[in-house]
DNA sequence: TTTTAGCACTCTAACCGTTAGAGTGCTAAA
DNA sequence: TTTAGCACTCTAACGGTTAGAGTGCTAAAA
């Protein structure tokens, strides 16, 4: 479709705006990029580019700049060439990661952290999909007079914790016997799994004798309906910083302070393939982020997939440092959660 | 100090800068204002306010602004009238905090979203201080290999839990006991006691013969080291979105995203005396947050303050809506934590 | 047929002088 | 003590000009 020559051309167009958001010029081209071609050759090159729609021109006498079409295309071309990691980012992951332990909430809260610092745009992680998290424990305490707590611990390392509001008074030792029967009946089961098998014993309820285990049902039903997933996010002040956004700020800010938009868009994504997606500008399904690119993967336990990290950034994002580091990153993170 | 006329004056023009950040000249003030005065007279009182050093010029021939001198004998000066809060703001927290019955975690996250949306400013909240926060029950429980998870329950509802790493090998028999042992021990401690008493147990230990208990306190030391505070924010989009700092936007996201310096400050705002505290600007001890102003208000359980609420601003905030309601809010959370 | 040189054209950003308006300070009169 | 009047100053906005960068087109060269 395209020739090697063009092929070419566009590249070094979306480089060197990348590089330094100015239009780029038909001498400045030949000049950086050592093409044997005269300016002249290059601006038919790049007239031919416009029209197909892979750059386009802010005024009549400017230089051009990549569409979101030419990002993709030069994304897509991308893939063929071997990534490069960044040595020293690689290194130091490697040496944050290595060092945690304790539950995966931190260990993202890391990982996320060290992304942003380095890749120098926002930086989001989600922890957990409940359809995907298997419950190792759940234990209950009285917590004063008509409340209990319900601790909840998965076998990926996550700790929840939520308070309810138990109107039927149910002493410590009631509250164990219904923390065992939960245990043995849902030990290993998904989160979601064990919301679709209450609702169905729900139904078969009045044909139970016990009803500590209706209490313990009714309990369950509320411990498990935690916010399914919350989002990690670091780097918000990397994004402020950049000139892309000088006016916009404030409904970016808007955009990524109200997480919703963010994981339900993350949602769709994740359905898709395995490995990096890239999503650029317009291709962006919510209208709140149709300036930025978004580039995830997802991370495993084996080969069951957990979650996802992944950075924001403007459409003019450096995809080849950036890809290469969200892949690393997810990597490191299965690597720790499965050992 | 201050005559009753020039008071009067200096308050007209910081009201109508906080209303909107122009300059402000004398015949604005006769008119907008409504002194018997005439324009060149009110020249004289704000040519006095400025020798005094509570208005400045940004240059020769423009209207005056409040310096933070100024905006301090304002905040002052407010004290003595009664504070009216928004009506509409009251019924809206009283609505939302009034269903919350979990921890108390949500209930800050409640009330922070509602004051930022209101005041339009950066809402922070300090969840509990370590030292005011009194043990309920701690349990331990048995995670895979050589890991084990605390949980710990606090008297305030605060839910916390902790993945730590047990390099000796442990039942859950053996755990149950330990947490047994603690709580008999600590139970209604507060944090901070119950670390100190660690730490004399632990010269203590090698007469022990339990070793049990020594492994107890081991565990517990570790369980106690969770990051003392944790600081939620809210509106962070509110702040970006004012002209007030269109250039220093991306220092001012940095100072906020590192919670750290804000936790820093709080500490030592809390530590003085009770009610509303206003911090203007310049008086701001840190040096990232020299153009912001603070208004705090610290809620409490019974008489024992736990920790605070406040707002983040620019210097030019309106005030005398922002201090009624961080009081409403402080004492709205005080109330629902009482009861 | 493809590439290149040359030229006319266009658009922007920067510069400059001018002006209108707002606001001040000072002085003299009320 | 207050006010009116006046001269002065500073800024922001406007408009015209210019330099420079970049394009598109055409005709010649490869």
């Amino acid at each position: 479709m395209l020739s090697e020559r063009n092929r070419k051309v566009l590249c070094a167009v979306v480089q060197s705006y990348i590089n330094k958001p100015d239009p780029v010029g038909s001498r400045f081209v030949t000049k950086k990029y050592a093409f044997n071609l005269s300016p002249a050759t290059i601006r038919n090159i790049m007239a031919d580019l416009e029209e197909m729609g892979f750059l386009s021109q802010p005024h009549t006498s400017a230089g051009r700049i990549p569409t979101d079409k030419g990002y993709r295309f030069y994304v897509d071309s991308l893939c063929r060439e071997k990534p490069t990691v960044d040595a020293k980012f690689s290194n130091i992951l490697k040496s944050k990661l290595e060092s945690i332990k304790s539950d995966i909430y931190t260990l993202l809260k890391e990982a996320t952290e060290t992304l942003a610092a380095m890749s120098h745009y926002l930086v989001f992680a989600v922890p957990l999909k409940t359809d995907s998290t298997t419950l190792n424990r759940i234990q209950l305490f009285r917590y004063r007079n008509k409340q209990t707590v319900a601790v909840l611990l998965t076998n990926e390392g996550l700790v929840r914790s939520k308070m309810l509001d138990t109107n039927f008074g149910l002493s410590q030792k009631d509250l164990n016997r219904i923390s065992d029967y939960l245990n043995s009946e849902f030990s290993g089961c998904t989160i979601d799994e064990i919301r679709s098998a209450l609702i169905k014993q729900m139904s078969k309820e009045k044909a139970l004798c016990d009803i500590l285990i209706s209490k313990a049902i009714a309990i369950c039903k509320e411990a498990l309906f935690f916010p399914s997933t919350d989002l990690i996010v670091s780097g918000f002040s990397e994004l402020i910083g950049l000139p892309d956004f000088s006016g916009r700020i404030k409904e970016i800010a808007k955009a990524i302070e109200d997480k919703h938009t963010i994981l339900k868009l993350l949602d769709r994504l994740s359905a898709s393939t395995d490995g990096v997606k890239v999503v650029i500008g317009s291709e962006n399904p919510m209208e709140e982020l149709k300036k930025l690119s978004i580039v995830m993967a997802t991370y495993k336990q084996g080969d069951r997939s957990l979650g996802s990290v992944g950075v924001i950034g403007p459409t003019r994002m450096d995809y080849s440092k950036t890809i290469p580091m969200v892949e690393l990153t997810a990597k490191s993170i299965s690597a720790v959660i499965s050992r």
